[in-house]
DNA sequence: ATAATAAAAGATATTATTGTCTTTTATTAT
DNA sequence: ATAATAAAAGACAATAATATCTTTTATTAT
């Protein structure tokens, strides 16, 4: 379904908003354990993802990472598309050139559903949304 | 979604299936024509999907692949199983070493709807089911 | 000012996926 | 029997995804 950098990008954004003042900052290694994934891995990716705005960092000592109340207010959409582009969304599950409802793949009809209910979810959940889960201890980042 | 791979395979089994009398052999020129693959990349597809049993094959002259009506009628969730492996059916999307009711992804509750469905696409549809689309004329395999 | 800190940037390594080519084996028509 | 055919098998090549390491730059506490 997602990329593996795009599964990280993910749970490092849910990780940092537990951060919920929008200024403590928290370090590539914090967010790395926290999440179980590859500490310089992640550092590449949240350098990405610190150019396109989603989450902000500051550099020096306290540095880190943090977000905004704006930035994690936005749709789970923003990442899997800054990351993996909108092929999830719009391109063909059998891989044909182009997307067309004239002459279709011969999954289409079937999946169609399938590729809205995926562009709905990650639309309407934020990344608040799901590190409330988290909060509430609804649901996890990881596991042993 | 699917690897490509295991697109070539779905096309490659929805394309032999035009040969309704599971007799007539196609080669594989012809069946990489017939869905814009790579001719010896579906030849190794193919070499698996008949070790499996999803395919039959015959050597020499006039020969090739064929499919039975027992094989055309097994769910396209086989030729995932086999080549995808059940990771899209059975992991989790956040990539947690297991999934749990219990101790779930933050987005586990949105998924399952997703996955279900995905699940449910995969085993009501038969190789046989969206080959019709294509003999229909309602669908094709390829673009120009 | 200086040293310590932590991200940014760049380079490199590893692995998996995708794609191609060559040789061998089985089949069939002649 | 023989030659032609086509898949099976094995080896190889190219690319993309994932992961790691090193150097540089900016920041801050001292
Ligand atoms: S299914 Fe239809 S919409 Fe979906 S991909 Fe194939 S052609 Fe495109
Ligand atoms: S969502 Fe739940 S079920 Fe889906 S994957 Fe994550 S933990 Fe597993």
């Amino acid at each position: 379904m997602f990329s593996k950098t795009c599964e990280y990008a993910i749970k490092a954004t849910i990780f940092i908003a537990q951060q919920r003042d929008g200024i403590t900052c928290v370090g590539v290694k914090e967010i790395a354990k926290g999440i179980h994934a590859p500490e310089y891995f992640v550092a590449k990716i949240l350098q990405e993802l610190s150019r396109k705005k989603i989450v902000s960092s500051v550099k020096g000592p306290n540095g880190g990472f943090c977000m905004s109340e704006a930035q994690m207010n936005k749709p789970v959409l923003d990442i899997v598309l800054l990351i993996d582009g909108d092929g999830l969304l719009n391109s063909c599950v059998l891989g044909l050139e182009h997307c067309s409802n004239i002459n279709p793949c011969p999954m289409h009809h079937e999946y169609q559903k399938i590729k809205q209910s995926v562009r709905n979810m990650l639309e309407k959940n934020t990344i608040l949304d799901f590190n409330n889960l988290v909060l509430a201890k609804k649901a996890v980042l990881f596991m042993n």
